[in-house]
DNA sequence: AACTATTTGTTCGTATGTATG
DNA sequence: GCATACATACGAACAAATAGT
């Protein structure tokens, strides 16, 4: 006898939001494409144009259009990449919800099997790139500006690896770990001192996965337990 | 000479929402605070009702508030969690941004780890979990309509391994893929026979790191490869 | 350069729904 | 039941941006 509907007295705009969003999820629109106008949904919706432009705000916050104004303005599908994880990523450390030791542990999670995808996915230009980074990193080690350079060999393996979220998971950690370290700028030749990578590249250019994730794993291993180390003493002494 | 800075004619709702982001990640706002109500939000910002809420409402669409209407109403902020990077890799699957493929690598690399970690940290009450779960996995698997049962080891050890953000990417893909394989059904009992998560739960209880991330290896190795076969057929077959 | 059409951005006034005391 | 405080919703109007004529 309880089985009568539970009325569900869904806000209006979480409505047209839904459907609208259903549909891109569906294909009706697909990037590149104008969702209707403002003055097209209100008459398909039968709602206020408040209700209207709080869903299509919703959907430009959760990243799915895009929204430009003017005569040949709308709301458009954008082109969703990979960086909606790091940015979650992003919030979550910046918000207290991650802690520092949870994105080494996932970077040292991570990287290895980076790094061993890369191996088996190598080609000639990947190969050139990182014999380049690293010969730029050896190069520009004295000049402390130049922090960056340490990171590209990184980069370039989460873009070789062929997994678009491991790679973006990993650029993602990379980056807050450097944004975070920034902070207190530690002896960085002696955190990080050169030649480090190149097992790595040698090993990922040999196309041996074994050797690139074990060599991933090592490098990794004294470099971020180093600093852990830093950032705890340099937590503690601000609090 | 052209150091001028960009007059940047931000939209109002923009600026506001910019703001009041900034706010909570500044931790003006912590987890269960109330926003200042519309109208004081109208008097601070000098701006319309509609811009501010837009901006509240693009702060609900990207998880940080969340909206009570009431005279005890408002916009609170709310505990953001793990959530937002499994709901972000939802979105990037149902939008044919991410492969399949991609998904199960992704698994194959990260819970592999996950069980040592969680390996790492197992308890009493963890291990009686697993048990339990294993004891109701056997039990029920004649029963078709119980597939979710099979998964409950994996979810037990993901938010075991104590890093939530390895844990919630686990779930997360645990979640797609049988989202996706719920589609074509395949021969669970073949595909999945009793007792793959045995040697798991062993290694685990006995907080034997290398076995556990092992045995977790071996067992996605031969299941996620099955189902990929699976899904690749069902694909062709539907185009 | 000026005009026009279209579309989003902003404001205001008003009314309604909802929860607390 | 009533008052209060808040969010939700509607509609009309004007402002601003942008493309085409």
């Amino acid at each position: 006898m309880s089985s009568f509907k539970p009325i569900k007295q869904k806000k209006a705009s979480e409505e047209v939001f839904e459907q609208l969003r259903l549909a891109i999820f569906d294909g009706k629109f697909v990037v590149g494409d104008k969702l209707p106008s403002e003055r097209e949904l209100i008459e398909s919706f039968q709602v206020s144009r408040t209700v209207v432009r709080e869903a299509v705000k919703g959907l430009e916050a959760s990243g799915l259009v895009q929204i430009k104004q003017g005569a040949t303005g709308g709301a458009f599908v954008k082109e969703m990449n990979f960086e909606v994880v790091s940015s979650a990523c992003h919030d979550l450390f910046f918000l207290g919800r991650m802690s520092f030791d949870e994105i080494c542990e996932t970077r040292f999670v991570i990287e290895p099997q980076v790094a061993r995808l890369a191996a088996r996915h190598c080609t000639p230009e990947i190969a050139e790139q990182l014999l380049a980074a690293e010969a730029e990193e050896a190069e520009v080690l004295q000049y402390p500006e130049t922090v960056h350079a340490r990171q590209k060999v990184h980069v370039i393996l989460a873009d070789a690896c062929e997994n678009r979220l491991l790679g973006a998971m990993a650029k993602s950690m990379l980056d807050l770990v450097s944004n975070i370290t920034f902070k207190f700028e530690p002896d960085t030749n002696e955190i990080h001192p050169p030649g480090l990578h190149k097992r790595i590249v040698e090993a990922v250019i040999a196309r041996d996965e074994d050797a690139a994730e074990a060599a991933m794993k090592e490098h990794l291993g004294t470099f971020l337990e180093l600093l852990q180390n830093v950032e705890n003493d340099y937590r503690k002494s601000n609090s």
